[in-house]
DNA sequence: TATTAGCACTCTCTTAGTTTGAGTGCTAAC
DNA sequence: GTTAGCACTCAAACTAAGAGAGTGCTAATA
């Protein structure tokens, strides 16, 4: 065996590599030469040989001497790449899911939040999913509700089809006057842009140049800016943590796992990764000593024909990537037609 | 001995008996006689006599005949209820949270959310917190705010100062005729009631009077009702979940009890529970298996003179009581003083 | 040359036995 | 009522031995 890195492994290789990850998938054990040798017309001792090989190369390790093969980190890697199948899934699974979007009638976040919730049902680990975020999102529209003498709801829409409100409390009586001052500033200085377009410093200006009425406005503006900014940050909606309690290998982790939960953008980072409809991060891969043991697997989705968010599941590193990986791809599909609709009226 | 369950337990006893839960509250070991006897003037012997006594009216308990005591949930109760020392919170404390919400602008959830997550700071537990739910809550506003040719935001204001917004999809053109029926609907049917005077019943009767305008009118009402609700029911915000994982006591039910943070109504009864304004909760007595090796602690919250909800704790039953109790009472009423200033206006 | 049978070897896991130490309960003396 | 003293109990930490699974290596075989 010279030079094992860039060797094409042989059939034989190949076949017994795609055995002990799918066995070691489903038990969650070691895998043993005798057992292997039955699916080949070989003896043990020569399975023996080849896994011998095939840990030379960093596909299989073994826990201990005298313990059978675990597929390595490298090694899952590889089957993902080349030897696992890929089944589609079946068009009544597929119509059960698409079934529970029929009719929907909310914002993007409710979306993904039945997807996700739906995704750990499926596939029993904790599901992930962004809202749409697009570099390019504009504000749409702008609303005021006065709710109260001094208090008013805005309302902001982007481009994305997000909607976010917020109460503002205002310093002086809110009249038509002022509620007509405030949509011209909204119309001359917020829609249509997006919200790296302005900042406190901008509003700051734009306070300047209102004079008498910027004690009034400030307020809305500063809220308005503020909606902007939330609005186009993407959020990450998490469903089924709980589920990773139940897995043992990821047990020393999932305190710090439910820690990254936390921090959204770390999160977002590693689902959006790549360029690639769907991508599979296969623990040390993420660069997170929190999923070093663990398995991500997410498919982006697209709104008007651009990826602008993801769906994904976070489980333990023998998750049954093919089965999962369909279902993940058929949800982030749905979600797209669906968010993708919504926005178009 | 004779009939423990009623005896008036002697000075030493109690001294012995707040010993035990203060250690054990501490160092979580079981504690024995040696230890004990330091503090009071009699030897170790005595220290076993006393300590044998309290075993059999159960307010102690040994893992194992050649360890020492641990207090049973009983005797945790009794040290609470006639031993604990009760400090106040120092006015540092108390101004320093007090200033986190100062300057509050924002929805109920929003405070509750800050309060859950300054008592899970606070603590190092999780941290609960119920919205404000009244039973006479009534609607105080309704508005509409048109998103596009068909699609309407639909937003409530109810009397506890909660609102929430959702969208509606229509069937047809939202034009301004159709919009001042609504608002006169929304004006007759809606303001002023609770949720509970309307179902899909009522609004089927009432979409039946409105004859051709029943197609347009319906969604917006059904939303609104759906609103109404949904603004009525009692929400639950957990922050800290994750810092349960760290105690051990709790190990063997923590994913029992993360499964019961998502029925929300179970801890709404249980967090209300009682009249009084601070409640503590044992094990056990929360009646609940999840919970029988935690300790739960709240604190009602008044707005307007009445209590509408609660903040509180969920630790193991070794939780700092007389720390944390002062600390969950200093937010439950910063949470309520915020809160009634919101809907005063 | 690739494959295989055979066998010594390694290492975990289980079970049983031992020791240690903390802490108790009881008794008899104070 | 209190205490010193002592036998007793039990968990936890070690040790030892045996079973079992699986390996690596060697020499024979096709």
């Amino acid at each position: 065996m010279i030079e094992g890195e860039i060797m094409e492994l042989s059939d034989r290789k190949k076949k017994i590599l795609a055995s002990v990850v799918e066995r070691y998938i489903q038990t969650g054990e070691p895998v043993g030469s005798k057992v292997l040798c039955e699916g080949l017309a070989v003896s043990s001792a020569t399975v023996r040989n080849e896994m011998s090989e095939l840990s030379e190369i960093g596909y299989l390790e073994q826990p201990h001497t005298s313990a059978g093969r675990i597929p390595s980190q490298k090694g899952i890697r590889f089957y993902i790449n080349n030897l696992m199948p890929m089944y589609d899934i079946s068009n009544a699974d597929r119509f059960a899911v698409q079934s529970r979007f029929d009719n929907f009638d909310g914002e993007p976040k409710d979306i993904l939040a039945d997807a996700a919730k739906i995704l750990s049902e499926i596939t029993g680990c904790a599901a992930v999913a962004l809202t749409p975020y697009d570099i390019n999102a504009f504000i749409k529209k702008v609303e005021m509700v006065p709710l109260g003498s001094r208090t008013v709801l805005i309302i902001i829409m982007m481009s994305t089809g997000v909607i976010k409100s917020k109460i503002c409390r205002c310093d002086g009586e809110l009249d038509i006057k002022n509620a007509e001052l405030f949509y011209n500033i909204a119309a001359a200085y917020f829609i249509g842009r997006s919200s790296d377009d302005f900042n406190i410093a901008v509003i700051q200006t734009l306070a300047v140049s209102l004079g008498d009425k910027a004690l009034m406005m400030t307020p809305l503006l500063v809220t308005l800016t503020e909606l902007a900014k939330e609005a186009s940050t993407c959020n990450i909606i998490i469903d089924g943590q709980s589920k990773l309690l139940g897995f043992k290998d990821l047990e020393p982790n999932v305190y710090n796992m439910f820690e990254q939960f936390k921090n959204s953008a770390n999160i977002a980072r590693l689902i959006n990764k790549g360029s690639e409809k769907t991508n599979i991060i296969i623990g040390r891969e993420s660069m997170n000593r929190a999923f070093e043991n663990a398995s991500i697997i997410c498919s982006k989705y697209a709104v008007g024909g651009r990826y602008v968010g993801a769906v994904g599941v976070i489980g333990p590193l023998r998750i049954d990537y093919s089965r999962i990986i369909p279902n993940i791809i058929n949800i982030s599909e749905i979600v797209g037609n669906v968010l993708s609709e919504l926005i178009e009226e």
